[in-house]
DNA sequence: CTGAAAGCGCTAACAC
DNA sequence: GTGTTAGCGCTTTCAG
């Protein structure tokens, strides 16, 4: 008897469904209306082989009468991975992830993937959470921001074993493949130009570097390169809320301020070397001559002051577009593909500090 | 016969995957390794209530040793509907809806949905390729831009009863609910102050309004309020490419040389404002004094010259985290909720022009 | 409080 | 070419 089947139940069900949701339009529908199997209807909406194509347009034609709309939770259980990619990053309001994300979503445009995201306001524990979350939608691959990750992140990530793309950081170790470049290398370089310049007074104005590893790297090659050429650094000024013009032209006053004999002002970023410029005009410095102003990502927001900051332009689309190339690759392989690194070396622009 | 279960075919195929991904971990796995059915399993996991705390206790650290990690496909089949949240927005690189995105993270935040996006590029084709793809996952809810839909998009979007909220544009009529302003308007108010400021001969410079619905909307909205003054549009330059500080550059020299007598230029975003205050700034001519410059949204980079520019402040990430808070109000509701309509009305900021 | 059975909607594999 | 069967991994019944 219990092997009988108890039709009562689904019966019972599908009248509440059908109050709650009027009918839940199926394949099965489909295959109904087109007169077919489901099996047929499947196949004929895929435009798989071997199926005749009286039947594809049957099926096809039955499935926008009844306004069918596919299921790809039930078809992607059928197999080992979904068709969605999982992109975490850091934060959304710094336009530098923004461009990220279009980037990605221009790779991925048309093949058939659909990007899922999480955003982890440089918070490990946040991270841990999104990562883990959308790993249990089985995406065929993920796209993660950095190399820094607590260990639990790295083991849920490696045992996945899907393809891994890591952006905007090459210098830490990386699980599967990278995209980016190395950020204590890029300040390091653009610290020395300066160096070669001529600036010698040097004092540097950073935002979030507890959180923002990529900020804290850049300190860092901006401190090795003045270490190296035996030169002081005059002031630093450091905040920990994210960074914005308001807070540079803020911090650049109290710097001026504590050490006005200063002639180059390294920053975490762009933004806040646009604020602190808002305060030099103002206070009337002459930038660069006096006092060179130098940010970090080559936005908009530094460019629309043509010539006044120095920055390292770093192509930020390409290098969404690029991982998320790369994700397609090695997740269309057939086998596993051996790990590989893709490095995007920011360009060193010192503005009018050229001539 | 057909009635004796076939093991050969499952082992096969488990055997397949066992090479290829090694093992599944699946929740029987849990269950088995807790000593208890996949049913104690599953609820133990959940927090479920009836279950004994020694089983949850038990359940939870089999897991954690597995490194189980949960399918969120299999649970939603069971259930009408996922827990994503479809966002479709038209541009990533354009700030504006990357803090539209910003807002909505936020407010999606710790709530048990995971967002999954698509972009338009302003494209109606690839807009409702989008949003049946996203409906495909029978999402909670949907946040799409704009109310301005072929009527194929809105019939699948209709079609899928699920809670629904429009952002950015309260010009057209909305399906279920929607969060934004009224572009007409908000340029409509503006160009009237300017007016009242003095301001007589009037140009237009806009981008990509062939496709930028909203800001058609606010092209328009301008127009009303010079024609109902009986004021001339003395030029206007159109360009279809999507904005950008360079093209405002270009087109403002080339809007003044056809009107040097221009006592305002109107502009269709921030961007080209900026640009175009370079322009300004180059040629020497005194902003906003002699000549009004007035953009759109109230950027950053409209902000970074003081006063300078005249614009529309509007608080994208409130747009966002509000519609998200009202799809989730919307989702968990235990009936469907009447439409709303949630106005954030734009900040007239006149900068300098003010005094 | 726990477990067995059935089924969510789809597709891979086999049979016809 | 097309249909039948079984099963993806989970949860919702319902029976103990």
């Amino acid at each position: 008897m219990s092997a009988e089947p108890q039709p009562t139940l689904s019966r019972a069900r599908a009248a509440t469904r059908r109050i709650a949701l009027k009918k839940r339009v199926t394949l099965k529908d489909v295959a109904t209306a087109a007169g077919v199997s489901t099996m047929t209807a499947s196949r004929g909406l895929r435009g798989a082989s071997d199926v005749s194509e009286a039947n594809i347009q049957k099926v096809r034609q039955a499935a926008r009468e009844i306004g069918y709309v596919g299921n790809h939770l039930a078809a992607s259980l059928t197999k080992p991975r979904s068709n969605l990619i999982g992109v975490v990053i850091p934060n959304l309001t710094n336009v530098v992830f923004a461009h990220v994300m279009s980037g990605i979503t221009q790779a991925l445009e048309g093949k058939g993937f659909q990007p899922v995201f999480g955003v982890t306001d440089y918070d490990p524990e946040k991270e841990h959470e999104v990562v883990k979350n959308i790993l249990s939608w089985r995406p065929a691959g993920m796209i993660v921001t950095g190399t820094n990750f607590p260990d639990h992140t790295r083991l849920i990530l490696k045992q996945a074993e899907i393809p891994l793309v890591q952006i905007m950081d090459t210098d830490g170790e990386f699980i599967d493949s990278a995209v980016g470049f190395s950020h204590e290398k890029a300040s390091y370089d653009m610290t020395r130009t300066l160096i070669a310049k001529g600036r010698k007074s040097f004092g540097f104005i950073g935002c979030n570097l507890e959180r923002d590893f990529r900020a804290a790297k850049r300190h860092a090659g901006f401190l090795r390169a003045l270490a190296e050429a035996g030169l002081p650094l005059k002031c630093e000024f450091l905040d920990n809320e994210v960074s914005s013009v308001s807070i540079g032209r803020t911090l650049a006053a109290q710097a001026l301020e504590t050490a006005p004999d200063l002639d180059c002002i390294y920053f975490s970023n762009d933004d806040i070397a646009a604020g602190a410029l808002c305060h030099c005009i103002d206070a009337n410095i002459a930038v660069p001559d006096r006092l060179a102003l130098v940010g970090f990502n080559g936005m908009d927001i530094a460019r629309s002051f043509p010539g006044k900051i120095a920055t390292s332009i770093t192509d930020r689309v390409a290098i969404g577009s690029t991982a998320a190339s790369l994700l397609l690759e090695r997740i269309t392989a057939p086998a596993p593909l051996p790990s590989q690194c893709i490095v995007f070396e920011p360009i060193v622009d010192l503005g009018a500090l050229e001539g």
